[in-house]
DNA sequence: ATTTTGGGCACT
DNA sequence: GTGCCCAAAATT
């Protein structure tokens, strides 16, 4: 009998076998529909002799029911799902859902109805419908989207179709995207960009796997080098995944690729509408979709045939994934390169010393481009020590920054201060009786949103609005913020520089791609004087008339005891530091610290990246932290405190004695409650040589847990959170 | 994860 | 006997 073993994105029901009825073909990756009990479920068709399973007879399969039409997962995605699931602990099946996240692209029709507003006004004008018609203006959606965009429910929209205001629009869902050309406008390359360029133009010909480190200063073009390599893909006719660490930056990365190449990538990432998330997929997994720039999720999709795979700002922690599956996208992106027998570029100013460990010993390239594009100087860089010059009281902005800051102004020149803390002042306290207020749901303060009017967690989205008395004393006008925030930095601005025109820059400023082009717009136009941002304006952008940046607080990254904060540090203010002076006249850079001794900040100020990463290198091998040494981390959470703390000292009772695996804890983790989850943690400390994915496996796979326990593993963490 | 089944128990 | 709640079993 013919038999097929399903992966289903259950991780709680193992693989399962069916019966593949008369008349249906299928083969390891096809995508087909079973039965489950009452229900019907996904599953993709595996190889049987890599997804072991108890073996059930014959007479007790049920039939599958149906292939779906798209191409089957091919066998180097199939091994990237099974290779991912291992290394990172994971499940294969929440891999693999990962991979068919987008479950409209399966099935269904090919156009479907979208909405949008018709001009016309209904016979009653309720708030909601107001409400809705206001929020709705150029958006064309699904009337559920439309629902999550207007903040109404869908029978208030309904009843606007029933009227006529919203007005149905067929859409074919698979209408093909616009041709980008590799020869729409070549680009003039330096010397030093050319020859990197060529390297990687060859190693796309060659279609063999091939790591490169791109390894630059800020503006020295490597984008250029690497969209040659696109070209030369293109041109093979094959598809190039390109990774960014954020969507705030694929604007300014989407107008650059449009200049060279006549037409817009497809853009992948988590907020695209179920339309747009079907037509990209479909593309995708057709061929067509020629270059597609996204987020970490990008790289799970079932290219056909894929030529190249980039991730630009290969350093950037926000590759790393801190939920469900905990990957790293750029490590997973040259496995991924490494299955299709492909190039992969991993392009940064300020590389991960894993990377730079990795070039080193040979496995991957390292390509240098030393200078700046257009011969634009790097900028001088001087530090201030705050215990010195120290800024007014209630102030954050030393004199000599101060000064700078109108320097700046007069000469129409801008500059921008980089704070990495979001809104007003990180905490409010009452002066009366000390109460602070903390997140219900989190060990963590409220933090003041004074545009936004609201104390909001960073950490789950919990929001108030501010009360005008303390909510413990009832005492009136007497909460004050304590410490600053970007909003408070620009408040701080406006009162030394009244005139300047300001702009702040930070995920709740710049939450839509509009906004986004807008801001890039102005700076560029030289509409605005002063920027103050948190890490969103470290890199990407490139404002010629920028020539100085302020560092308003090197030294908050390095609290916190995070295995890479100084690497952190370092790359956050090169990073930002390499926005001053990319156009004609040179950049000036101050870094405002407590610490001017620590070795990262003496090596910002001397520019001497080579000490830092010497320096760092010792710090990491002392410790055994990669690259010398692994860490892995267990955490254990619950709703129920005594719960977790239980599960968790049952994980550590049980511990295995080994050579060369340290366990520490379990302890509270950071956050010892997130979500509402109280959680524990343990560590793990590996020699390199040892498996912990498999001492981990063997050690939590002979444990149960109660209900409502989760039990997370975390292989290489970034956040110690 | 979701659904079905079955035992124990109170109530009629 | 019937309804209800909850735990255990099954799902291929």
């Amino acid at each position: 009998m013919n038999r097929a073993r399903l992966l289903i994105f259950n991780a709680a029901l193992g693989p399962l076998d069916y019966r593949v009825p008369d008349g249906m073909v299928v083969e390891p990756g096809s995508v087909v529909v079973a039965p489950l009990g009452p229900r019907q479920i996904v599953g993709i068709v595996w190889e049987e002799d890599r997804l072991p399973t108890q073996s059930v007879p014959d007479s007790k399969l049920r039939p599958l029911l149906a292939t779906l039409p798209v191409p089957p997962l091919k066998a180097e995605l199939r091994r990237l799902i099974e290779w991912t699931a291992d290394y990172y602990c994971a499940s294969l099946a929440s891999v693999a859902r990962m991979v068919l996240s987008s479950g409209g692209a399966l099935r269904g029709p090919a156009t479907t109805i979208e909405y949008r507003l018709s001009g016309g006004m209904p016979e009653r004008l309720t708030p909601q419908r107001l409400a809705a018609i206001e929020a709705l203006e150029g958006e064309q959606a699904t009337i559920r989207e439309l629902s999550g965009i207007a903040g109404v429910s869908e029978g208030v929209l309904r009843g606007l179709v029933n009227q006529g205001v919203l007005e149905p629009v067929e859409v074919d869902c698979d209408r093909p995207y616009q041709l980008v050309d590799p020869g729409f406008a070549e680009p003039e390359l330096s010397d030093d960009q050319r020859e990197v360029a060529d390297r990687f133009v060859a190693a796309v010909e060659e279609r063999k796997f091939a790591p490169f480190l791109l390894d630059g200063v800020t503006g020295s073009g490597k984008t250029e080098t690497y969209f040659e390599a696109i070209a030369r893909s293109l041109r093979n006719g094959q598809q190039t995944l390109v990774l960014l660490p954020e969507i705030a930056l694929t604007e300014a990365f989407l107008r650059r690729f449009e200049d060279r190449f006549g037409a817009p990538p497809i853009v992948w990432h988590s907020s695209l509408k179920s339309t747009e998330r079907r037509r990209a997929w479909r593309a995708i997994a057709a061929g067509t979709a020629q270059v597609v720039v996204g987020a970490r999720s990008a790289l799970f999709l079932p290219y056909a045939n894929l030529g190249l795979v980039v991730v630009d700002e290969a350093h950037e922690v926000s590759f790393k994934q801190d939920d469900g599956v905990r990957y790293n996208a750029r490590d997973v992106a040259v496995m991924r390169a490494r299955f299709e027998g492909i190039p992969v570029i991993l392009a940064s100013a300020t590389p991960a010393l894993e990377s730079l460990q990795m070039a080193q010993s040979g496995i991957y390239e390292k390509l240098v481009l030393p200078a700046r594009f257009g011969g634009a100087e790097l900028p001088s860089i001087d530090t201030i020590n705050l215990t010195e010059e120290k800024p007014e009281r209630g102030r954050w902005i030393s004199p000599r920054l101060v000064e700078a800051l109108k320097d700046r102004l007069a000469k129409g020149e801008q500059s921008l201060l980089f704070l990495n803390r979001r809104g007003y002042a990180p905490l409010t306290l009452c002066r009366h009786c000390g109460f602070r207020f903390q997140c219900p749901n989190c060990s963590a303060w409220l933090v003041e949103h004074r545009l936004s009017r609201r104390l909001a967690c960073h950490h789950c989205g919990h929001e108030t609005v501010p009360p005008e008395a303390c909510p413990e004393c009832g005492e009136p006008d007497c909460l004050v913020a304590c410490g600053p925030g970007v909003e408070r930095i620009a408040h701080e601005v406006e009162e030394i520089l009244p005139e300047a025109r300001l702009a702040i820059v930070t995920s709740d400023t710049l939450n839509s791609p509009e906004k986004a082009a807008q801001f890039i717009a102005e700076a560029e136009a030289g509409a605005i004087d002063v920027i103050v941002g948190t890490q969103l304006v470290t890199k990407g952008f490139h404002f010629p008339e920028l020539t100085l940046v302020g560092v308003v607080d090197a030294d908050l990254g390095l609290e916190g005891g995070d295995l890479r904060a100084a690497e952190r540090t370092y790359q956050q203010v090169a990073q930002v530091a390499g926005r001053a002076g990319r156009g004609a006249k040179p950049g000036e850079v101050f870094i405002q610290t407590r610490h001017p001794e620590a070795s990262v900040i003496a090596a910002l100020a001397a520019g001497d990246r080579d000490a830092f990463y010497e320096a760092e290198t010792e710090a990491r091998r002392h410790a055994g932290a990669p690259p010398f040494g692994r860490w892995a981390a267990i955490i254990v959470s619950s709703e129920d405190e005594s719960e977790a703390r239980e599960a968790a000292n049952r994980i550590g009772a049980t511990r295995p004695n080994l050579e060369d695996v340290m366990i520490l804890g379990p302890a509270p983790a950071p956050l010892s409650m997130l979500r509402g989850r109280y959680r524990y943690r343990l560590l793990l400390n590996a020699r390199r040589s040892a498996e912990v994915q498999q001492v981990i496996r063997d050690w939590l796979g002979a444990l149960s847990f109660p209900q409502g326990v989760r039990v997370a593993v975390d292989i290489d963490p970034y956040s110690f959170v």
